[in-house]
DNA sequence: CCTACCGATCGGTAGG
DNA sequence: CCTACCGATCGGTAGG
């Protein structure tokens, strides 16, 4: 008679993982999936307070299995930092070039103040609020990556605030402007609900007459 | 010949504490030394990345002191955010006190700006960048707290911007306007370099400048 | 307020 | 990607 080793067998993926479509490869997909699953927690309770078991059981995987796409938790916030810049250069780079070609700078500001909105606050936009509130958990050369990256973003602003302070509609210096403007428009990730309170229409709107003194 | 159980005694209070001066007491002193280093540390590194140890060390205590004093590291989080908050109203009253009695709106406002921008970004002011980035780390009756305590702040606010906007200077709805302005200001506390750049006066003025026009 | 300690949890790894 | 594990660290406590 053998001796039975283990008597009880380990429940095999007790939590239920994306099943595959027949013939669809996931290559980069389980990545992804860490990648969403630590913005969401990582915007939640922040990095520290994340274990990567917490992520882990996010995307359905063992404890362990993260670091066989990520070195490190530390690489992991870098990428959720640097994927949520580059997509929201993107964006502001579709919004512009969505809107009419001869747009005066007011209603250029507009539109990236009504995009810059929804980057930061529209559905399943966790990537921003932690690229802007984890900085200091990254290393100093990844830092400097994602200000790379930022400078890009904030590249399109600046002509933009220059063009209205020459009009006099903008009454402060431009770097200054941008920083407190940015702070505007970036705290709202702090009190904004999308379930209650103004819609990103009526944010824009205030934003606007709050700078440029563009009434509704 | 008697067992020796400790050959090498360990050192008497390695670190240096601070030694009293003849006669003084310290009954409350000890408290606000590890509610100084705790907001200094917590501002530095975050509340989860900070250990209870670090902070221990920083006011020269042993590892398992601080919990004489608070019962609990988020308890200590608590003290440095309503300390921090307190301070801020008082310090504010103390600013709207010292102006003159009949300032107009605008200047009003100026004083709030000028008076929030020394709160934030002053000497030895970490309690409030702590209370604005550690939210998510108290309990929702703590936050309830913490949350009474800016009302009070806020409301100076207030009416001031009602002013504003009755006059056609403020162009937008007060609540909203009030939320961007605060955000405006406290993300300051990201960017804003003591050593370089801009002076909190001229901060002031960009301010001024951008949310109701006053020219510098 | 210190000493000595505990149980829990954490990031990460070897080997498959 | 899982299994099984390790060393380190953490918040907190009993007893003095």
């Amino acid at each position: 008679m053998d001796t039975q080793v283990a008597v009880i067998a380990p429940p095999k993926r007790p939590r239920g993982r994306p099943r595959k479509t027949l013939g669809e490869r996931d290559d980069g997909n389980r990545r992804r999936e860490l990648i969403l699953g630590a913005a969401r927690l990582f915007r939640r309770k922040g990095f520290a307070a994340t274990s990567t078991r917490d992520i882990a059981a996010a995307a359905g995987m063992q404890s362990g299995s993260p670091f066989y796409h990520f070195k490190s938790k530390q690489s992991l916030l870098f990428a959720v930092m640097e994927e949520g810049m580059q997509s929201a250069i993107a964006q502001q780079q579709r919004a512009l070039d969505a809107s009419p070609a001869g747009l005066r700078p007011a209603d250029r500001l507009r539109v990236l103040v009504r995009n810059h909105f929804d980057v930061l606050l529209g559905p399943g936009s966790d990537f921003i609020p932690v690229m802007l509130y984890e900085a200091r958990s990254i290393t100093p050369r990844q830092r400097a990556v994602i200000a790379e990256l930022q400078s890009t973003y904030e590249a399109a602003w600046t002509p933009v605030l220059a063009a209205l302070q020459s009009e006099g509609r903008l009454k402060a210096e431009v770097k200054l402007a941008r920083l407190l403007i940015f702070g505007a428009l970036n705290w709202s990730a702090q009190w904004y609900d999308r379930r209650k309170g103004a819609t990103l229409d009526q944010l824009t709107q205030a934003a606007m007459g709050l700078f440029i003194g563009e009434a509704g």
